[in-house]
RNA sequence: GGGGGUGUAGCUCAAUUGGUUAGAGCGCUGCCCUGUCACGGCAGAGGUUACGGGUUCGAGCCCCGCCACUCCCGCCA
């Protein structure tokens, strides 16, 4: 071995010792005669001496020259360190090592970006630090996101072991299924016009793991989509992928809430309680205005459909009498908000087709002593409908708000989206603070099955053709497939989708009537693409049912970072390339070739 | 595909809103310094203001185009 210790193992109990360390230049300090060298590793950091009257001149000097960064070796004596000079801030602090021998062996250039100084390092452009991922990566707080996901990974590993579950490896070259999101294609050399497809997930395998007898499947799966980026998507991501047979719902909720007590125990040492709060679809819509509700907060939505029923206000009124709801939400000490606030959460309604956003400013009148509304509305409203609405939103001066007039979902996601902007706005004001140790999980159940594409003029299944009705809503299917609910279940966590699953059909004939007659995907098309499934089921196929988390955001809620790319040792950019090898890249004449490909594009200079 | 933001020294940022020779901190180079730990002090080098056009007597700043990074919408069964 190259060293004897770490750079974080050292204590005053050694002192006396002989050591040989190994590390990176962390920071020198050379003060002229005596010189200082923090060495740092994965571990920590240790100070090293260089007594110029206790070494040779050249390793001196030597130790002089060197750059931050530079890999060098020390070997010397541990010692206490004199009496005042100790450095509480590092575990090491109470001692130095007092150096005798000096290798170098690596010198390190000059660096593209400092990596010293946390505060700075955070600062730097996350282009520079993609292209020197290895630098970044160096950081204490990467290594620590390092350590995290590991640990994660391995209590994940552990603790679906000891459930029963086994860890199969599925395939990354797959047949493509033209459902769901853009695939990555790999061309096939054997046989020309050919691809596999990377798979967006493992979900038919899964599926016919359990018709293959395995009971309990887990894997952290890698998985591919081919769609635009966001900070919490990458192209390539990982999943904790799990499908169990002889199940219901119940039994994956209780595994799920066991896995996450589990990994948060290990990765914060935080007791999360259990079992998690469950919301129906329709529940979360109708008091978050979404089906991911962040309830660390709350401004939730207000319904007064009944009271503007007959009210003089038209757009109200004439909203309810076309079948929609009328719903408001108090976004409390936000009163203030700017023309431009007001026209950023216009422009949010008018995206989801609203003609525009009705509001109250609940502010002191000119007198300075009553409150007065500001608002270019409230003159159509009658005493009634002024108190209804002071009673239920529980008005104060300071208040703002927000109404949505339209169909139910509509409606509802519209407040529910600027809810959340408001939470930004007074977040950002210091009006509204989350206490950032706070995981609010819950559930979300009861999916419609299904939704209808107006465009296409069909059904879709809302989360994938395999998902179970609710069993007792499979009459409907046939007569009124709107109201027939999925088993299927997402999980949240402030806000956050962290993953989802449901009870697979695991009836050839419920199949057959999804995919044809509400799918309505012709008889020869099911069978080229889901053929080998349908043949599959055919020969005793248990029930099953299964969930899929999603393993990078995970890790960056546990972080504390709203980023994956902070999680991912080597992640790509918004547009899907790689800085530090820059790919993707063009291949030779030969390689296309090879592939029987043709490249049509216009070349790039 | 659409919208917003950013791009000035190796890094992080300034540049009095179109006006003389584009500055600072850190880093780098050299010198000084024997108890520092973001060591300190002195001196120095370092710039095609992303790139290409345009307007102007004059452009880092205004206009057009383009590239990269980033955030959002669409998309992500």
């Amino acid at each position: 071995m190259k060293r004897t210790q770490h750079c974080n193992e050292l204590r005053p109990a050694h002192a006396g010792q002989t050591v040989t360390l190994a590390g990176w230049v962390h920071s020198r300090r050379d003060l002229g005669g005596v010189l200082f060298i923090d060495l740092r590793d994965r571990e920590g950091r240790t100070q090293t001496v260089f007594d110029p009257a206790d070494l040779p001149k050249e390793v001196f000097d030597a130790a002089t020259k060197l750059h931050s960064e530079s890999v060098i070796q020390i070997s010397g004596k541990v010692r206490a360190r004199p009496t005042g000079t100790e450095n509480s801030k590092i575990p090491t602090g109470q001692v130095e090592v007092l150096v005798k021998e000096l290798a170098v062996l690596n010198e390190a250039a000059p660096l593209p970006f400092q990596i010293d100084d946390p505060e700075a390092a955070a600062r730097v452009n996350e282009e520079i630090r993609l292209q020197y991922r290895y630098l970044d990566l160096r950081r204490p707080e990467m290594t620590r996101n390092l350590r995290l996901r590991s640990k994660v990974a391995i209590a994940t590993r552990s603790y679906m072991d000891e459930q029963g579950f086994l860890e199969v490896e599925t395939p990354t070259l797959f047949k493509s299924t033209p459902e769901g999101a853009r695939e990555f294609l790999v061309p096939n050399r054997r046989e020309p016009g050919t691809f596999y497809a990377l798979p967006q997930s493992p979900q038919q395998f899964k599926q016919i793991l359990m018709v293959s007898g395995v009971e309990r499947y887990f894997q952290l799966a890698r998985c591919y989509r081919d769609e635009d980026l966001r900070a919490d998507r990458q192209p390539e991501f990982t999943q904790v992928d799990i499908e169990m047979s002889f199940i219901d719902r119940e039994d994956i909720y209780s595994l799920i809430e066991g896995l996450l007590k589990r990994v948060w125990k290990t990765a914060l040492n935080v007791d999360v309680p259990t079992p998690f709060k469950r919301l129906s679809f329709d529940e979360a819509l109708n008091r978050w205005g979404i089906d991911k509700p962040d309830t660390r907060f709350g401004m939730e939505l207000v319904d007064f459909t009944e009271e503007f029923r007959a009210s003089s206000f038209k757009v109200f009124a004439g909203a309810i009498a076309a079948g929609g709801v009328v719903k408001a939400i108090n976004a409390r000490g936000l009163a203030g908000a700017t023309q431009g606030q007001i026209e950023t959460m216009t422009e949010t309604a008018k995206s989801f087709g609203a003609k525009g956003l009705a509001y109250i400013k609940v502010e002191k009148g000119a007198d300075g002593a009553t409150v007065e509304w500001k608002s270019p509305i409230v003159k159509f409203f009658t005493e009634a409908e002024k108190q209804a609405l002071t009673t239920k939103l529980e008005i104060q001066e300071g208040d703002l708000i927000l109404f949505a007039a339209d169909q139910w979902l509509n409606a509802c996601e519209i407040l529910g989206k600027i809810r959340l902007y408001c939470a930004d706005v007074l977040k950002a004001q210091g009006k509204l603070t989350i206490d950032p140790n706070r995981f609010d999980f819950l559930w979300v159940v009861e999916f419609p099955l299904l939704g209808f594409d107006r465009e296409q003029n069909r059904w879709y299944s809302s989360h994938h053709p395999f998902t179970a009705p609710v069993a007792e809503d499979i009459p409907l299917l046939k007569t009124d497939p709107k109201k027939v609910r999925g088993q299927h279940y997402d999980i949240v966590v402030n806000g956050v989708e962290l993953g989802g699953g449901s009870i697979r059909i695991h009836q050839p004939d419920v199949q057959k009537t999804i995919f044809e007659e509400l799918l309505q995907i012709p008889p020869d098309e099911t069978k080229l693409r889901f053929g080998y499934m349908l043949e599959a089921f055919k020969y005793g196929a248990p029930p099953h049912g299964g969930i899929a988390l999603g393993f990078d955001r995970l890790i960056a809620i546990l972080c504390g970072t709203s980023s994956i790319r902070d999680v991912i040792a080597f992640p790509k950019t918004a547009k899907g390339t790689c800085l530090m090898t820059d790919s993707p890249s063009p291949v030779s004449a030969r390689q296309l070739r090879d592939l029987y490909l043709e490249v049509k594009a216009a070349k790039k200079e």
